[in-house]
DNA sequence: GCTGGACTCTCCCCCCGTGGGAGAGGCCAT
DNA sequence: ATGGCCTCTCCCACGGGGGGAGAGTCCAGC
């Protein structure tokens, strides 16, 4: 005879706890969420029972839990209308994180390979320039990266492929706020049209802060915080948005070898 | 002529925070850290003043803390006799970190297609049976995936490829502690003796509630959870450690089409 | 020199999910 | 009835900040 409690056996908190491996203040947490609320509780002393059948969505909240999934994504999960629509989400959410992280682990790599970022700066005079120019914005500076190839594959199929001398540029604030405004352009020859659905835009010219960047493009911003720290030692302000010359195909070029040139203009007192 | 500060020009924390891009709650919680303090602070006042020359530190924490980097371990980076130790140590906790979030993604992956764990139980006997075992411990319930694996490629090195019959199996506590004691367990046919480097053990026979699991061994857990389940909504409570019997060969079966069975020994008043 | 607005100071509470601990009261077997 | 667990509520801690109150400071314009 196999030995068994009966499913209408109150278990205290503490007996319940050991069976779905899940502490007592969490429990307790559980059920002040709503989450997991105790089948019973006692009026007088305040008591928390459970029955056994609860165990499976404790244990599912424990299962969970030890997947990151935050508490009030659980709650969608076992309590809301549609658990796979919310486990979707929570499988999304985990999927950016985990292409985040990866990213951290790769700039991590770099800085331990190079240490943490210098770059070589020079001072670079630049003239001013037409270019056809497609502007997007990122709603937050995670998304930089995303809205800046989206945009730039929009710009070359309405631009077409960049012909001899013509140069693709990104133009990226430099107070990154919440919402990131992001203009990228192809210089025009002189005298051409900007092609429909392009703005002709004239790029100013002056003296820039200019470094090399050699790697991946979601690696930038380690170069560009060398630089900009170049100009802050030095005391020196942005004047306009900072530029990312894109001097190789991402298509035909492997990403750690990458080029790209990152100029800040600077303010002159002429 | 270029516009620029002096390097020595005292900087107050607003200008400061807004050249680092760093908030100015962030700029006070690292000098309260020691993690980067003003390079002079009004005594009168309180007022922080700082130097363009401490921007490479500020936008160096910026950066790391981007890439998720704990506050205490930038200290080790920057201000450490050794910061490329630390930045390894911050690359291989990072890197630990991404192993388990792919691992809680595919889990997830498994749960939105099959739905939250559930598994067909069945009532199993079991005889008592001889072992050749080797016992290993976990210092985390994390580390059990590591340690078992290590632990049975010993196991084989020791025992010798399994010959027919012989069944590989890993004995589990059922209560996961910070410690868990685990055992492998290669069964040993009738009156030959246990491998040097093995101890002989007698497996306890037995009722046992039974799962099967297919899939990787990382998301055994998921099949364990619902079998746990089962065992508590029915009120049994485990009488010894849950076994887990490899059916398959991982270096001859692709991991989803694994099979484990997972068993639960049941107490008995007979 | 004075005033107003922008800046900065300290201090406290909030987020998340969880653990630890205090002090009071309840449950149950002897 | 008593002792030894158990459980209750309430507060504080973590890390890495954000938000805001109330008071004091700095500086440009007049």
């Amino acid at each position: 005879m196999l030995r068994r409690v009966n499913d209408d056996d109150p278990l205290s908190i503490g007996q319940f706890a050991r069976l779905v491996r899940l502490s007592v203040k969490q429990l307790r947490h559980y059920a002040d969420l709503g989450l997991l609320p105790p089948a019973w509780v006692d009026p007088d002393t305040g008591y928390r029972y459970y029955r056994a059948h609860q165990a499976r969505d404790a244990m599912s909240i424990g299962l969970l839990r030890s997947l990151d999934v935050p508490l009030t994504a659980i709650k969608d999960v076992l309590s809301g209308q549609d658990p796979a629509r919310a486990l979707g989400d929570v499988r999304d959410r985990l999927d950016d994180e985990l292409a985040r992280r990866r990213r951290s682990l790769a700039a991590l790599e770099r800085i331990l390979a190079r240490g943490l970022p210098t770059a070589e700066v020079t001072l670079w005079r630049e003239e001013p320039q037409r270019a056809a120019v497609v502007r997007d914005v990122a709603d937050s500076p995670q998304d930089i990266g995303r809205v800046t190839s989206a945009g730039m594959r929009r710009l070359l199929e309405l631009a077409g492929p960049p012909g001899e001398g013509v140069r693709l540029i990104g133009l990226f604030p430099a107070d990154l706020g919440e919402y990131v405004p992001i203009t990228l352009a192809a210089t025009l020859p002189d005298g051409r049209p900007a092609p429909p659905g392009t703005t002709l835009d004239l790029l100013p010219g002056g003296t820039f802060a200019r470094a090399v960047h050699t790697g991946p493009y979601d690696q930038i911003s380690l170069t560009a915080h060398a630089l900009l720290a170049w100009c802050v030692e030095r005391g020196h302000t942005a004047a306009g948005p900072i530029r990312e010359v894109y001097i190789d195909d991402p298509a035909t070029t492997a990403p750690d070898d990458l080029v790209t040139h990152l100029l800040i203009p600077l303010e002159e007192t002429s």
